[in-house]
DNA sequence: GTCTATATTTTGATAGAC
DNA sequence: GTCTATCAAAATATAGAC
């Protein structure tokens, strides 16, 4: 039973293939924050696991393979999901919390990460040169990223709270920009600019009270 | 006496030197543009530049001197600064051109020399990384953009077009990031993003029309 | 000022034993 | 699955002739 099971994802003969693979993604996720993916090598970040290059070699074909790996591996980072919820006091009809209170409560989580904002700041950038593994991700991401926002300033809008004048879609493709250019910021000078702040202070500018100055229909 | 001028910049023995110096940092420029500092090598830039990688090196030291270089050449960049004068129109009484239609301009203008989006886009998020040499060049650049639009943004708090709650330092940090963000969106999908008016949508958000709704004193 | 030639490291990748 | 050994290419940098 222990021996060739195909099917087997969390133990089994894969287990410690599993094992070390996240093992890997790890490190090269450390090291593509802090040097991003040209300066990284994959002997050190398979120094820094402990094993020798043929063995994370093996693991990972080649160096975009772990890019990717490394990419996608965020759907498993857990935290700054949780933290929303102290604020949803003030939640409308609609959503449990107002997705406005969720980003900047997430600004706020991700401070207490730095490596995941170094990954997309230093990745984001590297991204759109020539021939780079990771553009295709970003592409999409940000692609992910302006519809979801622009659907939410869509929703506030129905509920008379987007202040007058105020596109949906502009305003999405902004949050998004103002959310990545501050972190940038804040990695220089992490002591002096707080993004959760900045992020907050472009939310009250473009959602107004309910019943306030105006909005649009 | 044209042997040994040692004071002699722009011609002399030392017009050459100089000639090529411009020459290679022009095609530095190009290739960390597109490709980022860590991805160009010196002896590429060299054979664009149609010349060998020693006499590249006899005119910078290192890659790092090159580098700075090329970062310091952007004082050199004219364009955007003269098309903003097509909006002084409306003029106030201090400035020839109100600093956010110049900003706006600059921005339109911009999108028209890819290049310089693209390598500070790209320099100024792999200048985060450890240890690389355009860390400090940023580290001061931000500062000094921050200080420029919080001086700015006083002013027009002066004159009373100030959205009332918006704080000139947080504005100008803000708009930085803002300019940025958009600016990396831009450069993935330059199609479906408009710098300019992103940036134009998030000042009017913050000036308001001298006689308007409540600004601040 | 410009070149050829070379030194020294480091890179991602492969071969093959165990 | 993991290792040692090696490859072939590319990087920056240096030495020295002209």
């Amino acid at each position: 039973m222990d021996t060739d099971s195909p099917a087997g994802r969390a133990r089994g003969p894969y287990a410690k293939s599993a094992e070390r693979r996240r093992q890997i993604v790890d490190e090269a996720y450390r090291m593509f924050s802090t040097r991003g993916y040209q300066a990284s090598s994959l002997r050190e970040i398979a120094g820094a696991a402990g094993i020798s290059l043929s063995n994370l070699q093996h693991h990972f074909a080649s160096k975009e393979e772990l890019l990717l790996a490394v990419l996608e591996r965020r759907d498993e980072t857990p935290a700054a999901e949780t933290a929303a919820a102290d604020t949803a006091e003030n939640a409308d009809e609609n959503a449990a919390v107002p997705f406005d209170a969720a980003m900047v409560a997430r600004a706020a989580a991700n401070e207490r990460i730095p490596g995941l904002i170094a990954l997309y700041s230093v990745l984001s950038a590297e991204g759109v040169t020539d021939g780079h593994p990771g553009r295709e991700f970003f592409l999409r991401r940000y692609d992910s990223l302006r519809a979801g926002y622009t659907a939410e300033f869509e929703e506030v809008r129905r509920q008379g709270r987007l202040r007058s004048g105020v596109d949906p879609a502009m305003a999405a493709a902004s949050v998004v920009a103002l959310w990545e250019g501050i972190q940038l910021q804040w990695l220089y000078a992490p002591d002096r600019i707080h993004a959760a702040d900045a992020l907050r202070a472009y939310l009250d500018l473009v959602i107004v009270s309910a019943d306030d100055e105006g909005a649009d229909a």
